[in-house]
Parts: C-alpha cells; structure tokens; sequence
DNA sequence: CCAGAATCTTGACACTTGTCAAGAACCAAT
DNA sequence: ATTGGTTCTTGACAAGTGTCAAGATTCTGG
C-alpha cells in the first residue's frame, strides 16, 4: 500500500512538475516573441537584451532567469521564428486546383510576405549569416533551411503535378532561385525601390513554367 | 609675371596636394584590409575598433584619423572588397576555347574559391544582411550584387556562346540562383560538412547546359 | 491562511565600446 | 637646425554591455 501511494503521490507530483514545465516553456516563448521584434527593428548586431527588455513588457532579468544566456535566448527566437515560417504557403498548395491558381496564390502570398513582414526576413539572413560565424546557431539555420528548401519543393510539385511533369531542377537549386530572388527583392524594398516587389512577381511568373 | 609665379606656385601646391591625397587614401586602403582581417574572422557584429587595430600593425587612434567613424571604415572596407571580387572569373571566361574549358575553369575556381576565402565571403553575406539594417551600407552593396550578377551573366553569355545559345534566364535569376547556391554551401562547408564542396560542383555541373 | 517555492525586480559588477583630445614623433621645406 | 604641418600614440571619458545575486513579490499546496 506504501507502495501505491508513493505511486500515485509520484503521478501527482510528476503531472505538476509537468504543467510547470510548460508553463515555463510558454513564458520562454513569449519571452522569445518579443526579443524577435527588437530584433526585427535593429538586426542581431545592434540588439542588447535591455533593449529587448525595454521594448517589451519585462524587465532585464526575467530573460536570463528563463535563459542561460543571449545565444540561449536568441536560439530560442531563431526555433521558433522557424515554426511560424515553414507553412506559410501550404495553404495555398492544398486549396489550388489549377497552375494558375497555384501561381497566383503564391504570387499573392511572396508579395504580402515581402511587404508585410520585411523585418522578420531580414532578421532571418541576419542569423543565417551568424550562423556562419557563429557555431552554436548553425544546426537550426541549416534545420531552418531545410524546411524552407522541403517548402518550395512542395509548390514546385505541386505545379508540376498540375502540367502532368515533374520539377525540372533538384530541390537544392530551385530553393536556390527562389531564396536568392527574395533575398535581393528584400533589399531593394528595403532600400525603398518601389519596383522590387512587382520586379520579383514578374521574375517568378515567368520562371515557374520553365522550372517545372 | 606676378601672375606667372602664381600660377606655378599653385599648380606646386596642388601636385603637392594630389601627392598627399594619394598618401591618404593608401593608408586608408592599407587599414581597410587590416580591417577586412578581422571582420572576416569575427564578422560585423562582434568586431570593435580595438581588436581590429590589435590585429594590426597600428593603434585604435590611428583609425579615427582617417575615417570619421566606424561606418565609415566598414563603407571603406566593403568599397575595397568589391575591387578584388568581381574580376574573379574573368580569366576563365577570357582564356576558355570551349564550353567544357569554361565549365572545368569556373567550377575549380569556385571550389578554390569556397575553401580558400570562406572567412571573406561570409563576411560579405553578412555584410549584405546588414544593408538590410543599416541605410548607410545599402548603396555600396547594392553596387556589389550589381557587379557580381554582371560577373554571372558574363560566365553564362560565353557558355551559351559556345553553344550557339542564348542564355535562358535573366541575368536577375541567374545571379540569384548561382548566389543562392553558393551561400548554402559556404554554411555547409563551415559547418564541417565535408560534401558540401563536391554537390556544389556537381549541382553547377548539371545546371550549367540547362540554364545557357 | 501560511510557509515555501517560483517568479520577477532592482541595482550592482566588471568589462567593452566608440569617440575624442592632448601631446609625442616624424617629416619636409626653409 | 628650426619651424610648421602631418601622422600617430596614449590615455581618458561616458555610455552601454552581459551577467549575476540579493531581495521583493506572487503563486501554490497543505
């Protein structure tokens, strides 16, 4: 009987320390969500954890009792940048039911990408490009972008499935294209070049039917 | 003859000027490559004035004698990197007698390239990604990609040359792809993966006859 | 309700940063 | 050799950095 209540007093105790555990998790992510909009405004380089501290609605310590340190914290940011990143256009693959349905759906969604979360993406070539400094970022930049390359092979396809062929370039080099075509239609937008985003639009309408 | 003396004396003085100028801007060369050392190994986030001049033959004052501030070192620094980077190519394309020359010219320049001067290039993609934060860098480096597409297309102009081809894409796409391309293997290559200079290669390989 | 744990605030620390200014060292022209 | 200007060194300054620890506050199980 000893036995059983320590059993059950251990599930008790397990089921907390659980919920705890979560509720942790839950507190380190929001925490993460707002360093990544300081980090979104000012680029890794310019970021100090009082300035995230500042612009959100904690205090400069709460980030170092949920995080070991600042790599610890913006790790963090960089997994779960990822998540919100990765599905962003499957909707769109699972709704088309035609080329050109898929074309315009994902012109759609590049174009308000590009113009709506222009911050988020400079932020995510920023940490690739620590990653290349920075060994402790490397395994989620390059997990990162893997998922991206699996994304645009979806759509790739996907459209292909449509046309009855099958993509004509690897994953590696289509994600290649597109990732390199938004990284310089992100900084010409950025730089304030009003041609840059229907530039882009242009670009890979008339790509997709060659590449696939 | 007042005015004769004056004239000669000005044009002393000038040439003395244009003497001096030329003094400056060496030694404004000769720390921006000081600079470039350090920038390549610590990237633009962690390197402060001091561990570049530490890394140096000079003192942190000196730097401040010739620049106004650190932008304006790190504008200089990019300015200069630019000059070495985009004729890289340009014996290849000039020397080559055929596609297969050209292919094996590129392609072994691109691996040299990868291994030998991967602290350079990842600072250049950092510093591209810091354009995207900070305005003042935007001009020089949209310069840069500027060039380095022109570099591109004059690869893919000769290839398509020899094969009585035009190439298929824009230089925009094509620049993108090569650049995409690149920029993922360095991080793998940094990473530590030893595979990612070979499937370089190979992608290179198969692409080049598809797009030209 | 209350003791103990979890969470958060505050202020301090050692250190680094960019910038600047005073003066030393150097150089060239008289 | 002296003078005046250029170039460089040195040391200081204020501001900002990551980190930590002591204590206040809040939450929670008994």
């Amino acid at each position: 009987m000893a036995r059983q209540v320590t059993g059950a007093a251990r599930r008790v105790a397990d089921a907390a320390e659980v919920l705890r555990d979560e509720k942790f998790n839950a507190r380190r992510i929001e925490l993460a969500e707002a360093a990544l909009e300081t980090l979104g405004e000012l680029g890794f380089a310019r970021t100090s954890l009082r300035e995230i501290a500042q612009n959100s609605a904690f205090t400069h310590g709460v980030f170092h009792y949920y995080f070991s340190d600042k790599l610890d914290l913006i790790c963090c940011c960089v997994r779960h940048y990822k998540a919100k990143c990765v599905t962003r256009y499957d909707e769109v693959v699972a709704t088309a039911t035609s080329r050109d349905e898929l074309t315009e759906g994902f012109l759609a969604k590049l174009a308000a990408t590009l113009q709506n979360e222009a911050r988020m993406h400079r932020l995510w070539y920023d940490l690739r490009s620590q990653a290349m400094f920075e060994a402790a970022f490397r395994k989620d930049v390059l997990e990162i972008d893997k998922s991206l390359e699996a994304m645009i092979w979806r759509i790739a396809s996907r459209y292909a499935e449509f046309g009855r062929k099958r993509p004509a370039s690897s994953p590696a080099a289509l994600y290649a294209l597109f990732d390199g075509l938004f990284q310089s239609a992100l900084l010409k937008h950025l730089a304030g070049d009003k041609a840059a985003v229907p530039e882009l639009l242009d670009e890979v309408r008339r790509l997709l039917p060659t590449v696939c």
